[in-house]
DNA sequence: TATTAGCACTCCTTAGATATGAGTGCTAAT
DNA sequence: ATTAGCACTCATATCTAAGGAGTGCTAATA
């Protein structure tokens, strides 16, 4: 493109974003004459504006209504105009207490704690948050118990080592004796324990197999719970918190999109891809920004999608996802996911973080 | 009250709720004149509705409108006019199955399937549907099962006759041998098994406390996480589905309502109040309508919630509630809720059910 | 005596018509 | 290059009138 965006340009099309991000209405030219400091009288920021709407940049919902940010505006917003922050800290320490005692309160109950955290991010953003149970890729077992709950009965405990615990119960053909159970145990445990899902193959479970003798079916039963247990289709838990914040900004909320909206936010499996989508490009610290047409899902159109991934340990990592008017205050949301990203994240340094791409 | 309805007048107040609950629009005489096979003019209509009216059955929005049913005249309909249904089940077996396989296809995953059953509810009866996970009350422990993680971990599993499992890592101040873990496993078993929490009491915590020797203090965070893990404030799940569904309906989706109404929706808390309320009154069934102000939370006065309480086995109990606007298809909604009830119910017969009030 | 037809009346709803005002584009003056 | 000024546009709010559904009442009817 051979259209360039002078100095004077960009303070005027920031002015204009940043107040359409605050109040949501057109903004008009005398608005912008004061609200910077150019002391450019409402007249030549006309000029300028007119020049802003045919390069794309900003556009009129309506003849001689004021001028909201197009996709293109908030794009350039995103990327180039809006880094000048981390300077108010105040008040950010209170917000970042509150997210620590949210996340301390129940860390132990992995479920409880997501939800607390969509919940957390809802209200601290206000707007619609959503949160995948981490993605169990790479992770690693750390301990296999079986115990005879009644006699065709086998309980399956897996414990992973970043501590998730999951459980089956297993209906076994016959009956099982003591001895077996130990005797299984003890085979799964040196044999497995210490490796990731991805790392057992073929070989290995026919190594296995021949060594369990008659318990080889029993053996067989257990891998296939393993697996399932770590199966990321059968465990794409999401957690979504906030959809009524959809409300707060009338330009979303005319009944025919708020309802579609909200819907969609109850579909796991639509924001399950969404999500898992933005898990695996990891540009710019793993933070994502989806501006209107840009998301994947249709019905969000209207909306931008921002979207993190959080990472507890190496290997086991999940996403966030906050969801809201286009007009989202893009700064404020970049930095809770980041600040939710440490949290999350024990102190893992990325090897290649990747500076914005 | 010394009013009393004829057979004319409660044919033609059932003409009007019926009628209303179908189209949401204020009924006028001459609708009821052709509707019902009374074959009485208008004329007629418009006096009988004038005594309903002066009776409290019906009101009218606004002078020279048709009448609405007031909460009276739903109570009335729902507690004595429309039990005469059971006739047509041609659609009803389709509508069976499509649950049937719901239930069916998880069943093994509690929260799963509750989500699944939410969300069936939901679709089912086109109103908002809330369900919360089973209370443990009196339900037994069948199994026990202790094993060290790491060294000054121990991972602890119970399993509850009715398959639930729970579990928690607990930290213990110092490393505990093979030995002794496969010691408290025999003792906890051998002293709790089959019994219910109510049932373990001080003295035989003492006495086992007492047997414990040295592994005392090892024994007592066990049995914490066991009183914790079947602690009903702290496994207050609700799962909930169809929030969006209040939009179907015009007289709740005004902007101001709508919005707090969803939002009690995700306010767990509130809706564990209502559920676990009437849970607890046992009357006509365990099924129990709320119209309208008679519901306990004061957000949903505008609308109707029926509740039912669902019994897995001998006391793991729960409750479904349905949440729609006071002219929801009562009947429909109570006979979907049996259905509910008797899919989840796996054929314990309540000595007593009691019929209606 | 119970029912019905008829009519005047009420009042919500809708559509059109008018006014308001925010904001623009353009032109001429600085 | 900037600005003041003015005519113009168009969404929104306000008002009015017409339309219509439904009622209550009265008088006629079976």
């Amino acid at each position: 493109m051979s259209e360039e965006l002078d100095e004077r340009k960009l303070t005027i099309l920031k002015a204009v974003i940043q107040n359409y991000l605050e109040t949501g209405e057109p903004v008009g030219s005398r608005t912008i004459s004061k609200y910077t400091d150019l002391n450019l009288s409402s007249a030549t920021i006309r000029n300028e504006m007119a020049d802003l709407e045919e390069m794309g940049y900003i556009l009129q919902p309506h003849t001689s209504a004021g001028r909201i940010p197009s996709d293109k505006g908030y794009r350039l917003y995103v990327d180039n105009l809006m880094k000048e922050r981390e300077a108010q800290l105040e008040q950010k320490e209170q917000e970042v207490d509150d997210m620590k005692t949210f996340l301390v309160d129940k860390m132990d109950r992995l479920e409880g704690m997501l939800q607390n955290m969509a919940k957390s991010l809802a209200v601290n953003t206000n707007y619609a948050a959503m949160i995948t149970a981490p993605q169990y890729t790479r992770n690693k077992i750390k301990f296999i118990q079986l115990s005879a709950v009644e006699p065709a009965k086998l309980l399956c405990v897996v414990v992973t080592q970043s501590k998730l615990i999951k459980n089956k119960i297993l209906e076994i053909p016959e009956e099982i004796s003591n001895e077996d159970v130990l005797k299984l145990n003890v085979m799964l445990n040196t044999s497995l324990a210490g490796l990731a899902l991805e790392e057992i193959n073929l070989a290995m479970i026919s190594q296995m197999t021949g060594q369990a003798g008659s318990l080889n079916q029993i053996l067989r039963a257990v891998i296939d719970a393993v697996a399932e247990a770590f199966d990321s289709e059968e465990n794409l838990e999401i957690y979504t918190s906030g959809a009524t914040n959809i409300f707060k900004y009338p330009e979303l909320s005319d009944r025919e999109n708020a309802s579609k909206l909200i819907s969609t936010l109850e579909e796991k499996k639509v924001l399950a891809g969404l999500l898992t989508d933005s898990m695996n490009s990891e540009k710019n610290n793993g933070i994502q920004i989806y501006i209107g047409d840009e998301t994947p899902v249709q019905t969000m159109k209207d909306c931008s999608v921002v979207t993190a991934t959080y990472e507890l340990e190496d290997g086991v990592r999940g996403t966030i996802g906050i969801i809201g008017p286009k007009r989202m205050d893009y700064e404020k949301v970049v930095e809770t996911l980041n600040q939710v990203k440490q949290q999350l994240g024990s102190a893992y340094p990325k090897p290649d973080a990747g500076e914005k791409s």
